[in-house]
DNA sequence: GAACTAATAT
DNA sequence: CATATTAGTT
């Protein structure tokens, strides 16, 4: 038999279940412990091995010249009177040529790896397990075989702990011309010897098998991060692999993954471009950058309407309103009661009145992110469970959340007004006079303003308290105090009475560095996730001056910290961001050298310069779901604040001494909710409920909301007389070249295509979507939609 | 020849 | 089905 058959037979023949004909194989097991040599036997003997036992080493020399031949592995123990397994093992070796596996309690590094030089072909720390000795078999073979088991065959061996993927240095691959030209005749031998390979056994067993790479979820949100960081169309697996940094896992591991997330992704295109429903319109245009004005029809955005609108959905008591909720990756969340949305993050938000009434001169808002793409705890990989109590029937939870904040529509929500409304892209049922941008999120200028609210009556409140005594509303100074900077301070009461206010997760709290008045809270990781959190608060000559300098947001995969910084303008209607994500490097993670950064400090490892995580910090999709105060709070500055606030998280990494690397987001939106969805697929999640009534009985089919996020919204005034007409909003470029061009291609403000984008596609950079109330329904041009969709892909 | 990837095998 | 391996291309 040539040497490629014997491979393929190996192959074939080494799977983890112990084949059969174990029971002809004789192990001599010495040990001089009768205890240890009953057990092993009597566990060797479950396996169906034939086991002679001794209890001394010199019994075990003659029993093996008194049988010789009989014999195929020695399991000895190393510390015996008259001799110990070393040298035992030396004389098996030269008088029987016999395997030895070694057994010993001595679990040092030194006495292993003396043993496995000495010849000992595998090393045992005692206790013995059944599932160590399961397959010793493969010893035998393999010495019979007259091979050696290296080393990374050894430690791939039964009982090693599971999911970690072996180096592939171990391969035995050295194909010679003659195998090659066999490979035919291989697979036919192979076949037809697959029958009786069970009599015709031994020959061809051989080392223990190689384990199949098991993507967990741990892993696959290294290849998507690796993806995301390379850009999906530059992402090939050496890239990735190199990106990914996983010990032993292979080049053609993640070439297989790879391409079952490419099929993944086809699939999942190819069903947007198939089907006429809205939401995989809304996919399929997302997909090239989104246009807005795809985004619904008018009866689908009557349903979106009343989806968002759904007290199940969205909540309808105080209490009920949000929770809070942990992101995995380093995300604080915020969720609904009644919707274990997914991947939300809450993020410091300064609210300032140029004009309010000037008993609420305070700032008071935290603004929260939420995803609603994906409803109902399907897509909770890498769940935390719910760890932070909850007080005073306020119920506040701290959900398992993914991490797909990226994904999801705006929504504000009126907490304290106990209405819970929430509107997305053209759902706006709060409206002011304010205006809402909603600036594309993939070439979103970092340092500029995302949320612009004009002429908001609102203030901010903390989103997730929802149990805020609207009647009773004092500063927060008081309110949140001791809101928790760490997590020891999660659960905590307000002591004020009235307030009810309870941290069930751990945020960082901002205050004012002369007045202890609390500017902002900041969600980050629920109690045991936290690794950092800190806050630079510098609040100069109070408001309106306040700056506040983030939170690092642990996370207990390891995988990074991240945090989040914002800076808040002293400006009485804007608030400008220079936030910002603080990545340092975890041991957990190792990123490769490529993508480190020393910033020159000799204290200072190099830390990575990578964009966060898929979906962890909010503004990456821009969907933002905020807690609007409103009663007293709303009351208070009935609408004449002109406010902006500042949600946009720019994915600028910075070193822990503070020097910030602007970092472009790699990769697109799309991309990371495919990359979840597929993981969702992965985990045989349920699809997500979509908001839209399916058309096709697609289960697949996506939720429609999730491109949204990419634009800007602008939204009327909700407490005129006038009902928000969400149909009431065109498009509109911001970008002066854009709207050069646009005017060239007569197209006006309602369509506005950039050329850089093969004239097909919206430059997401370059405008927004504004709503106008005076203008009557006005439908995006399905002429054009129709366009972009088979332009597209 | 290395790497990628479609196709195929396990 | 998920992953590994092969085989054809680039």
């Amino acid at each position: 038999m040539d040497a490629a058959t014997e491979r393929s037979e190996f192959r074939q023949s080494s799977a983890n279940t112990k084949p059969s004909f174990v029971d002809m194989i004789n192990i001599l097991v010495v040990d001089d412990d009768a205890t240890t040599l009953a057990i092993v036997s009597a566990m060797l003997k479950t396996w169906s091995y034939q086991v002679v036992s001794v209890r001394n080493p010199i019994d075990a020399l003659a029993t093996l010249r008194a049988r010789k031949g009989i014999f195929d592995l020695v399991v000895t123990d190393l510390h015996m009177p008259q001799m110990n397994g070393f040298e035992l093992q030396k004389h098996v070796h030269e008088e029987f040529k016999l395997p030895v596996i070694m057994m010993s309690a001595d679990d040092k590094e030194s006495v292993i790896l003396k043993s496995l030089e000495g010849g000992v072909v595998y090393y045992i720390v005692k206790p013995v397990s059944k599932d160590d000795i399961k397959n010793v078999w493969q010893y035998a073979v393999a010495a019979k075989k007259g091979k050696s088991v290296t080393i990374e065959e050894i430690e791939s061996a039964p009982g090693e702990a599971p999911g970690e993927v072996e180096d592939g240095s171990s391969e035995t691959s050295s194909d010679t011309d003659e195998e090659k030209q066999d490979k035919k005749a291989e697979t036919k031998v192979k076949r037809a010897r697959k029958r009786h390979r069970e009599d015709d056994n031994e020959e061809r067993m051989v080392a223990p098998k190689k384990p199949k790479v098991v993507w967990t979820n741990s892993l696959h949100n290294q290849f998507l991060l690796a993806i995301r960081h390379i850009g999906l169309d530059k992402a090939v697996p050496k890239r990735i692999l190199e990106f990914m940094n996983v010990p032993g896992l292979t080049r053609e591991n993640v070439a297989s993954h790879l391409q079952k997330y490419r099929i993944f992704l086809k699939r999942v295109a190819e069903k947007a471009r198939l089907s006429k429903c809205l939401s995989d319109r809304v996919f399929r245009s997302s997909f090239a950058f989104g246009h807005p004005a795809l985004v619904f029809n008018n009866v689908q955005r009557d349903q979106y309407y009343s989806q968002l609108l759904n007290p199940q959905q969205m909540g309808t008591s105080i209490a009920s309103t949000f929770q809070p909720s942990a992101g995995n990756g380093s995300t604080l969340a915020l969720t609904a009661a009644a919707s274990n949305n997914l991947g939300s993050i809450q993020f410091p938000n300064y609210h300032q009145s140029s004009s309010s009434n000037g008993s609420r001169s305070f700032p008071q808002l935290i603004g929260s992110s939420q995803s609603r793409l994906f409803n109902n705890n399907q897509a909770n990989i890498l769940c935390q469970q719910p760890m932070l109590g909850n007080g005073n029937g306020d119920q506040l939870l701290c959900q398992a959340n993914r991490r797909t904040a990226a994904f999801g529509v705006q929504q504000l929500m009126n907490t304290f007004g106990n209405v819970g409304m929430s509107f997305g892209l053209m759902n706006n049922n709060i409206g002011t006079n304010s205006l809402m941008h909603v600036y594309p999120q993939q070439s979103q200028p970092r340092q500029n303003g995302v949320f612009t609210f004009t002429n908001n009556p609102f203030s901010y409140n903390f989103a997730t308290s929802g149990n805020q005594n609207s009647s009773s509303y004092t500063p927060l100074s008081s309110s949140f105090e001791n809101m928790g900077s760490n997590v020891n301070n999660v659960n905590q009461r307000v002591p004020n009475s009235s307030h009810q206010l309870v941290s069930n997760f751990a945020v960082s709290q901002i205050m004012s560095s002369s007045g202890r008045e609390l500017v902002g809270l900041m969600g980050s990781q629920p109690a045991g996730m936290l690794n950092n959190i800190t806050n630079d608060i510098d609040i100069g000559g109070g408001y309106p001056n306040v700056s506040l300098t983030g939170a690092s947001i642990g996370n207990n995969n390891g995988i990074f910290n991240s945090g989040y910084m914002a800076q808040l303008g002293a400006s009485s209607s804007s608030m400008s961001s220079s936030a910002g994500f603080e990545i340092s490097a975890s041991s957990a993670y190792q990123f490769p050298p490529s993508l480190l950064k020393n910033n020159g400090d000799d204290q200072q490892q190099n830390v990575p310069v990578l964009p966060p995580p898929a979906g962890n910090i909010n503004d990456q999709c821009g969907l933002t779901n905020m807690n609007v105060g409103g009663g007293n709070v709303e009351n208070s500055h009935s609408g004449v604040m002109d406010n902006t606030i500042t949600t946009d998280a720019p994915p600028t990494l910075i070193n822990n001494n503070n020097i910030s690397h602007e970092q472009e987001l790699v990769g697109d939106i799309d991309d990371l909710m495919l990359s979840n969805l597929f993981m969702d697929q992965q985990n045989n999640y349920e699809p997500s409920p979509p908001p839209f009534e399916q058309q096709d009985g697609d289960q697949d089919q996506l939720p429609p909301d999730f491109a949204s996020f990419l634009y800007q919204v602008e939204v009327p005034d909700p407490t005129a007389d006038q009902v928000p007409n969400p149909d009431s909003y065109h498009v509109e470029d911001n970008a002066a070249n854009d709207r050069s061009w646009n005017q060239q291609q007569e197209g006006g403000d309602q369509q506005v295509v950039n050329p850089e984008f093969g004239g097909n596609v919206f430059d997401s950079e370059d405008y927004s979507i504004l709503f106008d109330p005076e203008h009557p329904f006005q439908d995006c041009d399905d002429d054009f939609l129709n366009a972009i969709l088979d332009a597209d892909m």
